[in-house]
DNA sequence: TGTCTGGATGTTTTT
DNA sequence: CATCCAGACA
């Protein structure tokens, strides 16, 4: 029954909304669409724009319909990220909104870097006002498209800035755009609020790609935010082709600024807006899709669905808790190895699923001592590496010489003797006489510069006019090999031998590789007009990548990655780890139903990239902060039906039926209760302040549990007794600890090794073994 | 000016 | 635990 409404897809003109569940072939129905219109309605790639979340969803839609229809088609579709497609589009209208056409686009250390310079020039309290917040309140302000006139006027903005004592925030903003501009540049946001600016004040540029775009297609809709939302309206105002496929069900960006308001407004906004409805999910199993019903129903804030399919039964969800996390990874390395060798599975079939980043660190261990071939992704980008974005920052500076934050990054670097007191100056010097770094370091005698600073200096420019001007004569590549020499910046790694001196060396000789492949790989026929070929372009293309682009999709490894990286994927056996609460669903995240049930969302998608097996993981302790914490198992966990979940390996019957846990009794009776009685709400007190006289009466699932227990200093109680010792040395020291509901030793060792084995003891029964135990070093 | 070091501080999630 | 930064010293 799903065909003939996919079918009725295909050819429509007009506003069209799919509603589409996980594992419907979301993206499939869009690539399908627009080799449609482009074989039997005979449009022309240049009149197709499909925007994506990311490069990956991109360059997989232009492969598949370059495959149908020949790569040369595939290359002039306008097909890729809203950023990236956004990007591309201001670089050719730039100078409508004064920009230079080779602004430089600032990834989010820059712009914090920014955000700090300008604080402190402020002379505002930088503990106050921490880049991090500041920033992340920017963001979301551009992402509203309020700017900085706006936001300063907005009488509730200044109410939430003063109550949260950053009164100021506005004022930061207003700093913070204008010395963007003045540098030449756009963060991430920038890019869709600048658009959107631009199609807003241009009325010819707004008609230009009015009639350009006869087609839009877009991608995981749900995630969309107001400027994304706005821009789109007003690009398909002319033809009404608007063609959106989403899931509210798996809306996980709110923190970006997503809204699915966005799927509710977008049939208000047309008259006649088609609506179709997949429910048909064709990737997993019937266990793991029913599990993953469950859950999402959960959620107030849903449009009604229910997703069914025609696959079998499959296996039941499996349950597992260990003990420490490194027990965690230990479990699913183990069993990534055995399903291997029973299933005949390979690498790439198993991903490993988790909310936070830093979780990724006890399965790469267990991994790697298993011998197991894995890939994070995630983290750090290629682009981010230092040494690379040190390369690139001498690149920005000759692409666009007003990019003061390249240009502090590298004008002692490598070090030529102009330290912090000469670019203090330098920047004051500009900023009192409203140019550039650039032009004051051009003019470093004029503004008092002497003796060894000035030649200093003036050798530095000299070298980057020297550049510059190699800019003309030469090609991107070419360019970048003179950059290398000249600066001394590829001898140095290479004199430097250590393991991760090597490793530098390669990135910077990656970094000229990517470089040369840019300039020979065949673009788009049409945009000859802004040179994207050039240096220039290449520079706002990658920091617009993350390090999940560059994927060798057939390389034979396990996956490891967030789950809002997995979004879009599937596997047939994935692993979520840390279902625990504080974790998944996130502390920071469990304030309002709306953000816990964003959570929730998030356990959705993670449970819908299976194919044929899931495995839920959570440990007792694990370590954060560099400290052993323990944690209930994620609620999440009894939301699912007891009927699909194999608890064998979970060492616990349901705890609906136990008759014990955080589910029993009132509402008050389980607020009150704690892991360690008495001391704990003390303590809380001490470090959160006394609790409100008054508590307002909370809903079920906002009721907060007791902080897990911190271990602490502790003196042992009189029958303690460490149960193994056995690898204890010779003179090391211990001392005890009191840790959750038990006690433990610490001991000397180095971080992770498991030098000592240590059972304690916990209320009466309980015994606990950690074989892992982190132990820190005493003197 | 550059380098070393202890103490503070921080972890959601991403283009 | 890891990273960052201010302040001390070469």
């Amino acid at each position: 029954m799903n065909e003939p409404q996919r079918e009725a897809v295909m050819h429509k003109d007009g506003p069209i909304m799919i509603i589409a569940g996980a594992g419907s072939g979301k993206t499939k129905v869009l690539t399908t669409r627009i080799t449609h219109l482009m074989a039997a309605h005979e449009v022309d790639a240049f009149n197709i724009l499909a925007l994506t979340f990311t490069n990956k969803a991109a360059a997989e839609m232009k492969e598949r319909i370059g495959k149908i229809l020949g790569n040369s088609e595939a290359r002039n579709l306008y097909v890729g990220t809203f950023h990236s497609v956004f990007a591309r589009i201001l670089r050719g209208e730039a100078g409508k909104i004064g920009y230079p056409s080779n602004f430089t686009i600032y990834d989010t250390d820059d712009a914090k870097s920014v955000v700090k310079t300008v604080v402190k020039e402020m002379e505002l309290d930088e503990k106050q006002y921490k880049p991090n917040i500041v920033y992340n309140r920017i963001s979301s302000a551009k992402n509203a498209l309020v700017g900085p006139a706006e936001y300063i006027n907005d009488y509730t903005l200044q109410q939430e800035d003063a109550r949260s004592n950053r009164p100021m925030i506005g004022q930061i903003y207003d700093a913070y755009a204008k010395r963007c501009f003045k540098n030449g540049a756009m963060d991430f946001d920038d890019l869709l609020f600048k658009m959107y600016i631009l199609l807003k004040n241009n009325a010819d540029s707004l008609s230009k790609f009015q009639r350009k775009f006869k087609y839009i297609l877009i991608d995981e809709y749900q995630d969309t935010n107001p400027a994304q939302y706005e821009i789109i309206k007003l690009l398909g105002a002319m033809h009404e082709n608007v063609c959106v496929v989403g899931d509210d069900a798996q809306s996980i960006y709110s923190f970006r600024g997503a809204t699915i308001a966005n799927i509710l407004q977008f049939q208000k906004d047309y008259d006649d807006v088609k609506v179709v409805k997949l429910e048909q999910n064709y990737r997993s199993s019937k266990t793991i899709l029913n599990v993953a019903n469950e859950i999402i129903s959960n959620n107030k804030d849903q449009i009604e669905k229910r997703l069914f399919t025609d696959n079998g039964e499959g296996e039941k969800v499996k349950l597992v808790r260990t003990m420490t996390d490194n027990d965690e990874g230990k479990y699913v390395s183990d069993t990534i190895k055995e399903f291997k060798l029973r299933n005949h599975f390979f690498n790439k079939d198993f991903a490993i699923l988790y909310r936070t980043n830093a979780q990724s660190r006890s399965f790469e261990e267990s991994l790697r001592r298993m011998g197991i071939a894995y890939r994070i992704y995630g983290g750090m980008s290629f682009y981010q590496r230092k040494e690379v974005k040190d390369f690139v920052a001498y690149l920005r500076i000759v692409i666009n010489p007003k990019d003061e934050e390249a240009l502090k990054r590298i004008i002692n670097y490598p070090i030529r003797g102009i330290g912090k007191t000469t670019i203090d100056k330098a920047v004051l010097f500009a900023n009192e006489n409203n140019i550039s770094m650039w032009e004051v370091l051009n003019n470093a005698a004029r503004f008092g510069f002497k003796s060894g600073t000035l030649e200093s200096i003036n050798n530095f420019v000299i070298m980057i006019r020297m550049f510059q001007s190699e800019l003309d004569k030469k090609n991107a590549y070419d360019l970048a090999v003179i950059v290398g020499k000249s600066t001394g910046i590829v001898k140095d790694l290479f004199n430097d031998k250590t393991t991760e001196g090597l490793a530098r060396y390669e990135n910077v000789q990656e970094l000229l590789n990517s470089i040369k492949e840019f300039i020979e790989t065949p673009m788009n026929e049409e945009d000859g007009e802004v040179g994207d070929k050039g240096l220039g372009s290449y520079l706002q293309q990658i920091v617009l990548l993350t390090d999940s682009d560059d994927d060798k999709e057939n390389s034979d490894v396990v996956k490891l990655m967030t789950i809002h990286a997995a979004k879009g994927l599937e596997f047939p056996v994935v692993f979520v780890g840390g279902l625990e609460e504080t974790l998944f669903p996130n502390a920071m995240s469990i304030n309002t139903r709306e953000e816990l049930e964003e959570e929730r969302r998030l356990f959705y998608v993670a449970i819908t990239r299976a194919k044929s097996n899931l495995f839920l993981t959570y440990s007792n302790a694990r370590y954060r902060f560099g400290q052993l914490q323990q944690n209930d198992p994620s609620r999440f966990i009894d939301e699912m039906p007891e009927a699909m979940i194999d608890r064998s390996y979970a060492g616990t019957v349901a705890r609906n039926n136990a008759g014990s846990g955080w589910n029993q009794g009132s509402a008050a009776e389980r607020m009150q209760r704690g892991f360690a009685g008495s001391s704990d709400a003390g303590r809380a007190e001490k470090q959160y302040g006394a609790p409100p006289t008054k508590k307002p009466a909370l809903p079920s699932y906002a009721i907060p549990k007791p902080q897990a227990s911190k271990t602490a200093e502790h003196t042992p109680s009189a029958d303690f007794v460490p149960s193994d010792t056995s690898n204890l040395q010779a003179g090391q020291k211990v001392e005890h600890q009191k840790f959750g509901f038990g006690e433990v030793l610490k001991m000397e060792g180095a971080a992770h090794n498991p030098i000592a084995t240590v059972n304690f003891e916990t209320n009466g029964e309980k015994k606990i073994m950690l074989n892992y135990a982190k132990l820190r070093i005493l003197e």
